[in-house]
DNA sequence: CTAAACTTTCTAGTGACTGGAACGTCAAGT
DNA sequence: ACTTGACGTTCCAGTCACTAGAAAGTTTAG
């Protein structure tokens, strides 16, 4: 199986095969003319990494994943901590973007947004206080 | 003023004032002995950057901004169009992550997480199906 | 006079790809 | 047999916003 065909079967692009290759998360065998010959078994590991991808898993997570996933003897907490952590990461993410969407959503409520310079958006960025905002 | 003072003074490291002046955010002036003299108009600006960083504006967004900041007859519907745009993307990218983090919730609640190697986590990277979700 | 604390520039690395160049191979049609 | 076009290969560079570190010059305190 060539590797467009591979990139169709796992939804990843082909640049990004060759390069889950060059950093060792999937190792196709080669045919004579020296392409790459992938097996079932990689256009699994490819969905899995497609899918562990989507769910914001770092490289390097779902190194961890698919080692544990091809270790029948794995403990499933293992599984459970590298999520959790996961997870716990995205939390904090999304509380620090939610600060950053109710601060800028105040400024941009407090401006007028027509033909005038007078912007309180601008004021809060130059270190202006918001005199309607309670300290 | 040296360039640890204004580091000081803007919260931005040294070395992200020299990376604000490599792509021209900043232009300090130099003194005789070659090092940047920081005038208060420049801790003015470096605040000002590391206050729209803080709110998540790009780069090019803070150019942008610094650029209407200095316009004297700057319309404040121009800082406002930025703002909200931005706004849009954070809200995308918190969509996206609450999208993770239900998935991942969802899985980590299947799964035992003990010495045993059975894992819905596991089962979902490698395309299971949950039978425990609706279809 | 020396040593520490600063300053400078430069290069390279981060994460996870992505674009493009230059070149080799293969399959289909004439 | 030949050509054409779609595929494949490698390698280099760029993205974004810094950050680490090296090597060298300058200033300041004791």
């Amino acid at each position: 199986m060539n590797i467009r065909t591979a990139a169709g079967l796992s939804g990843l692009p082909p640049k990004t095969i060759r390069y889950y290759e060059d950093i060792g998360l999937v190792r196709p065998e080669r045919g004579a003319n020296g392409y790459r010959a992938f097996a079932d078994s990689d256009i699994h590991k490819l969905a899995f990494l497609a899918r562990a991808r989507s769910l914001g898993f770092t490289i390097e997570d779902c190194r961890a994943l698919l080692s544990l996933y091809e270790d029948r003897g794995r403990a499933s907490a293992d599984v459970k901590r590298v999520a959790e952590e996961h997870v716990a990461r995205i939390g904090e993410k999304i509380a620090e973007l939610e600060g950053m969407r109710a601060a800028l959503s105040h400024l941009i409520d407090q401006c007028h947004g027509d033909d005038r310079p007078d912007c309180p958006i601008l004021d809060d960025l130059a270190g202006g206080v918001d005199s309607s905002r309670p300290s």
